[in-house]
DNA sequence: AAATAAATATAGGACATACTATATATTTAA
DNA sequence: TTAAATATATAGTATGTCCTATATTTATTT
């Protein structure tokens, strides 16, 4: 991982929820998605335990097809990524306000 | 901690780096901001090993007054925060635009 | 002065997010 | 059919962020 000095991992389940509530993904799309956004992939070893513990917690559902799962939100998962979402703007939101103005 | 089914943890040394280049804090009103903007206070073993840490990686420096510590942003502290919002923002500047946007 | 309050400090524990490395299943290519 | 590529899975390690609990320091109050 890249250093910014101050710690930036986190939210890794969370930003999975959001990109699952635009498009059905495998593990290895949704990897390339998160890539896109941070600029690195995550490896197997990152994404595949947290596939399984969102499974797990009924958040998100996943079927077989060839190789790959694809994966879906559930009615819950989309209730909690709701509440989620409410919570990561009241925390972090004027720090997006705040470069998009400059 | 509240339950967002997904973990919602993360980026505090962040946030604390971002509050700091608004204002010179102790622990204390620092915890406070936190709270704001989280809804839940960080506790007294959250908040002061995460100043330690970035007092030890040399982005803040702290000055004794009384029986509060003041925090301030070194010039190596500013820059690693420039850096770190950029990567912030790329990572999750879309889930606040659709917030905005609904 | 003694008790209380405020601010900081640190030990010890749990867990998500990172990694590397290894292994397995399935598909595609040689 | 064998080899390579793709996708998933899991073991093991490290670190930051959370907690509770305890302790210390300094300021205020009685």
């Amino acid at each position: 991982m890249e250093d910014y000095g101050c710690d930036m991992r986190g939210m890794l389940s969370f930003q999975i929820l959001w990109l699952l509530s635009k498009k059905v993904m495998n593990g290895e799309e949704l990897a390339g998605e998160i890539e896109k956004r941070r600029g690195e992939k995550p490896k197997a070893g990152t994404i595949y335990p947290a596939l399984k513990g969102l499974s797990s917690k009924k958040l998100i559902f996943g079927s077989k097809n060839g190789k790959s799962v694809y994966y879906r939100l559930t009615p819950s998962g989309k209730k909690a990524l709701d509440h989620a979402v409410n919570h990561f703007c009241s925390s972090f939101g004027e720090i997006l306000e705040s470069k998009t103005k400059a």
